[in-house]
RNA sequence: GGCCCAUUCGUCUAGUGGCCUAGGACGCCGCCCUCUCAAGGCGGAAGCACGGGUUCAAAUCCCGUAUGGGCCA
C-alpha cells in the first residue's frame, strides 16, 4: 500500500512551492490507490499558528487536494519522539552535549559510512557521512528538530515514498541513518526541484503572489493552478500542455519529474488561466464571476442580464478579478479616462457624432444590438467619417474608456435610456 | 569554506546514441480578421553553457571548467 504524505510548516499561507509538492504527492497517491496523509510540522512552537494551520487547510481544499488521513500535529506527538530519543541514548546512538545545567541537548552520533540516496527524481545520489557532523535532535526545550520528527513520523506512519522540496536532499543522508538507528525499514524517496522567481532566485514575495490562496482571491480557477502546477517541473510529452486531474492522476510520473528548478511563468499561468475560464459555461463563470462584482460593490445581486454582460468578457479576461474592471459601466457612469476624452471628445466630429448617434438610437426598435449595428453603421457614411473615429468616440462617451466589450451587444445591455443618458451628458 | 544537485529557445518542457537541418507551449515580432480590446488563423525570430574525450555516429555516455541552486558551518 503506497503511503504518502505533505508535511507544511504552519508559518504562513500555503505557498505555491508547497502546493506543488502536494499534488505530486496527491496524484502519485491517486494513482496507486494509495493513501495522502497531511501533517503539520508544528514542533517550531515560535513561528507555528493555528492560523496557519487553517490557511493551509483552506488552500488545500480549494485546490481539491483532499487528504485520507490527518491533519496530524507533530505537537501532539511528542512522545514518539521522545521515546525515539530515549532508545537512541540507551544505545548510545545518541549522547547530551552542551551541558547547560539541566538542559542539555541532545545529539546523533553519526557513524562512519557511505551512504546512496537512491532518488526517484534524481537517481544515485552518494555521500559520505565523514562530511556531517553530530547534529542535534533534541532541542534544550524538549522539541525535537526536524531531522528526528520527520524520520519517526514517517516511519511511525509507515509513508513509503517522502515526496519532497530538493532543499531536503543534502538532509536525506541524515534521515537515513536514523532510521537505520531505529531499526526503521527506509522509505524511498522522490526530491522535487525548487521553484525559482525570474531572477533565479527563491521564488518569494518581492516576485509577487507567492500564496494560494493570493492566486484564489485574484480570481485564479483551481483547475488551471493545479495544471499549471503539475507542468512546472513535470512533463509527459511532446505536445500536451492540458490535463484535467484524471489524466493528470493517469499520466503523472516522478521518473519524469525534472531534475532543474522550475522558473515560475506568470505570464504562462494567466494564459492557462483564460483558456480555462473560456472553456467555463457560461452559467458556471457568472456564478464565479458574482463573487468577485460583489467583493467590490459593483452589483449586490446577480440581474438576469448579468450572463448576458458575462458572456461579453468571457474570452476577455484572464483572471476573475479583471472582469470587475471590464464591467464596471454596465453598472455605473464612469469617469471618462483624461487621455481618452482627449483623443476623442474634444474634436470638433465629436459633437457631430454623439448627435447623430443620439438619433439614430432613439430610432432603433426593438433595441437589440443587431438593429443597433445596422443602424449605427450608417453613422460613418452619413458623416463623411472613418468607421473607427465614430465607433471609437461613441465607445468612449459610453463606457468611459477606449477599450471596451464589443459596442453594439454592450449598448443593448446598457439599454436605451442609460445609452441616451450617457450620450445626452456630454 | 565543505558537501550535494543541476545545466536543451527569455520561460516551462519533448528528446534516454542514429528518426534532430532539435519538436511543442507561453511570451515576443509580423500578417489576416476587426467597432476597441480580446479570442481565433497564418507566419517568424529564438536553444543543446564551454572544453576535452569515447564512438562509424553524441543534445543524449565519460572527464574537466564555468555558471546556477541547495544543505551544512
Amino acid at each position: 500500500m503506497t503511503r504518502v504524505r505533505f508535511a507544511p510548516s504552519p508559518t504562513g499561507h500555503l505557498h505555491i512551492g508547497g502546493a506543488r509538492t502536494a499534488l505530486y504527492n496527491w496524484l502519485f497517491a491517486k494513482q496507486n490507490k494509495g493513501k495522502f496523509i497531511l501533517r503539520i510540522e508544528d514542533t517550531d512552537q515560535s513561528r507555528s499558528t493555528d492560523k496557519a494551520i487553517e490557511a493551509i487547510i483552506k488552500s488545500l481544499s480549494w485546490l481539491g487536494l483532499d487528504w485520507d488521513e490527518g491533519p496530524f500535529r507533530q505537537t501532539e506527538r511528542l512522545y514518539l519522539y521522545k521515546k525515539a530519543v530515549d532508545k537512541l541514548l540507551k544505545e548510545k546512538k545518541a549522547y547530551y552535549c552542551d551541558a547547560d545545567k539541566g538542559n542539555p541537548a541532545v545529539r546523533f552520533k553519526v557513524p562512519q559510512e557511505k551512504l546512496v540516496v537512491d532518488d526517484l527524481v534524481y537517481g544515485k545520489c552518494e555521500f559520505d557521512s565523514a562530511n556531517i557532523e553530530d547534529f542535534v535532535i533534541l532541542r534544550s526545550n524538549g522539541m525535537p528538530t526536524f531531522h528526528l520528527s520527520v524520520v519517526v513520523d514517517d516511519a511511525e506512519m509507515k509513508i513509503t515514498h517522502v515526496i519532497r522540496g530538493n532543499d531536503h536532499l543534502p538532509n536525506t543522508p541524515k534521515h537515513i541513518l536514523i532510521f537505520k538507528a531505529l531499526g526503521y525499514d527506509i522509505p524511498q524517496f522522490a526530491h522535487l526541484p525548487m521553484i525559482l522567481g525570474p531572477d533565479k532566485q527563491r521564488l518569494s514575495k518581492r516576485h509577487g503572489a507567492t500564496s494560494v490562496e493570493e492566486f484564489k482571491d485574484q480570481g485564479y480557477l483551481p483547475e488551471a493552478m493545479l495544471n499549471y502546477l503539475a507542468l512546472l517541473g513535470w512533463g509527459f510529452d511532446e505536445k500536451t500542455t492540458f490535463f484535467s486531474t484524471d489524466e493528470l492522476i493517469k499520466n503523472f510520473s516522478l521518473s519524469r519529474v525534472s531534475k532543474n528548478p522550475s522558473v515560475w511563468d506568470q505570464p504562462k499561468l494567466d494564459w492557462m488561466n483564460g483558456s480555462y475560464i473560456r472553456n467555463l459555461s457560461l452559467e458556471e463563470l457568472t456564478k464565479q464571476a458574482i463573487l468577485f462584482l460583489q467583493q467590490t460593490g459593483l452589483i449586490k445581486e446577480p440581474s438576469p442580464a448579468l450572463p448576458k454582460i458575462i458572456a461579453l468578457i468571457q474570452e476577455r479576461i484572464k483572471t476573475l478579478s479583471e472582469a470587475t474592471r471590464l464591467v464596471a459601466f454596465f453598472f455605473k457612469d464612469m469617469k471618462i479616462d483624461e487621455k481618452a476624452y482627449d483623443k476623442f471628445l474634444v474634436k470638433p466630429d465629436a459633437k457631430k457624432i454623439l448627435e447623430k448617434t443620439i438619433i439614430s438610437i432613439k430610432e432603433v426598435e426593438p433595441f437589440n444590438a443587431d438593429k443597433i449595428e445596422e443602424k449605427l453603421r450608417q453613422l460613418p457614411a452619413e458623416l463623411g467619417l472613418k468607421p473607427k473615429i465614430v465607433f471609437q468616440t461613441i465607445r468612449v462617451a459610453l463606457t468611459g474608456k477606449t477599450v471596451s466589450p464589443p459596442l453594439f451587444e454592450s449598448i443593448e445591455l446598457l439599454g436605451k435610456d442609460t445609452t441616451l443618458a450617457r450620450l445626452k451628458k456630454l
